[in-house]
DNA sequence: CGAATCTTTGAAGAATGTCAAAAGCTGTGG
DNA sequence: CCACAGCTTTTGACATTCTTCAAAGATTCG
């Protein structure tokens, strides 16, 4: 499958932005694109084969599962974002589709090649290797607040601000990006236990519900407050 | 104060040993040391002025307190180890000194330029990043292990392999470089509940302690098992 | 429309947090 | 060398929160 660079829609934010019209499409003739369905595994933990991709559109969830099978959700990944490690032997953690996705997927070695060759790739790989780096220690922040009222508002929260066109505002309504198992998965929480906490917001009208998965920002102060 | 290459400890390792000789030291006369006595903070949230520093000897802690006071470790900091955000508007999380330490510190807009003139000195601080990006991840991943004992018996063989000389083998016996207190932070627990895990730990035969801090691995594989 | 999945709700039990106090360790100064 | 002050660690009892187990209600998608 063949690259078309000129209609991509993230050419602007991705990491290839950095370079030249031309030195992107000799990068793209070396990778290719996949079309994942959600649920469908881009790359596992202990996999041989390493590889690097930048997502196209879709989402994608970064995450660890234990022997008896339950996940822990690393990261989240949105359009533009990276995937891979460069410099560890293997994948250490699972890359999975949380809705169908489309991924522009690169070889460890051509994309080491091209850092090489082109220094503003590396910049731009390193500071995208930072901001992931802020989400995690963010997300690990609100992995450990006490109580779960405070997760679970922090991360609706989180979520509000990533719906937002503005930057420095949330917005006032959008829908979930996840289940109640996954938004579990990311704090640290039992199903139940966020479903409920979900219901005590909502009871104390801090938020309101429109089905499962839509919510709106009744008092975001409140829910600032709350989330400590 | 100016700064001594030559004899630096961490020459090889640091994220400058990417350059060669003239240029480190083209760099290093931009830079400065400093000493940070224990508890002696480096950066602090929202500091106006943004510096970037690679730590030559000690140990530093990279955290978020809450309103409460409240602490969070994010990350330790070892040696070698750089800290700094490149691309933030400011700094997002405090970091301080866990014992007596020296750092060798940059303006960010004096490493930027070095960066763009030494495309090696880039992919050396990418390589550093995705490490601490992958520490991150681990260390979420631990904190949310389901059970206090899992997550005390994990941080216990993290340690133990990071006091190890080998890298697949973890140290027999060692000491705990943090304080109760330190831990709960980096666990999300309490200090109390960090407190008798390890009396448990002890009790069943697991490990053996040898006054507040010195451990010593009695039955690894048993502990692995605790960790989960 | 029906099956599968996801979400909500309830009741009971286990684990951790909280508060309080004793014991141990460290470093300083007499 | 000892004594003391300050800090860290341990231990106990109790309250609270979260998890577990179970089942019913929604929602989604073929």
């Amino acid at each position: 499958m063949t690259l078309a660079c000129d209609t991509c829609p993230v050419r602007a934010k991705a990491a290839c932005s950095a370079l030249t019209d031309e030195e992107r499409s000799a990068l793209a003739r070396l990778g290719r694109t996949r079309e994942l369905k959600r649920g469908e595994r881009l790359f596992a933990a202990g996999d041989e084969i390493t590889a690097c991709a930048t997502l196209i559109e879709g989402a994608l969830k970064v995450a660890a599962t234990d022997a008896e099978g339950n996940e822990s959700i690393l990261a989240l990944v949105h359009p533009a974002g990276f995937i891979g490690e460069m410099f560890a032997p293997f994948p250490s953690y699972e890359v999975t589709a949380l809705t169908d996705s489309r991924v522009c997927q690169f070889s460890r070695a051509h994309l080491e090649a091209a850092v090489e060759r082109h220094p503003a790739l590396g910049i731009a790989l390193l500071q995208r290797a930072q901001e992931d780096l802020h989400s995690a220690r963010e997300l690990l922040d609100l992995s450990r607040r006490k109580t779960a009222a405070a997760r679970v508002a922090g991360l609706i929260l989180a979520f509000a601000r990533a719906a937002s066109d503005s930057p420095c505002h949330p917005a006032e309504s959008f829908d979930l990006p996840l289940t109640r198992g996954e938004m579990a998965a990311m704090l640290g929480l039992t199903i139940e236990t966020v479903s409920r906490q979900l219901g005590e917001l909502e009871a104390m009208g801090a938020i309101a519900r429109k089905g499962a998965r839509g919510i709106a920002l009744v008092t975001p102060a409140q829910l600032g407050e709350l989330a400590v």
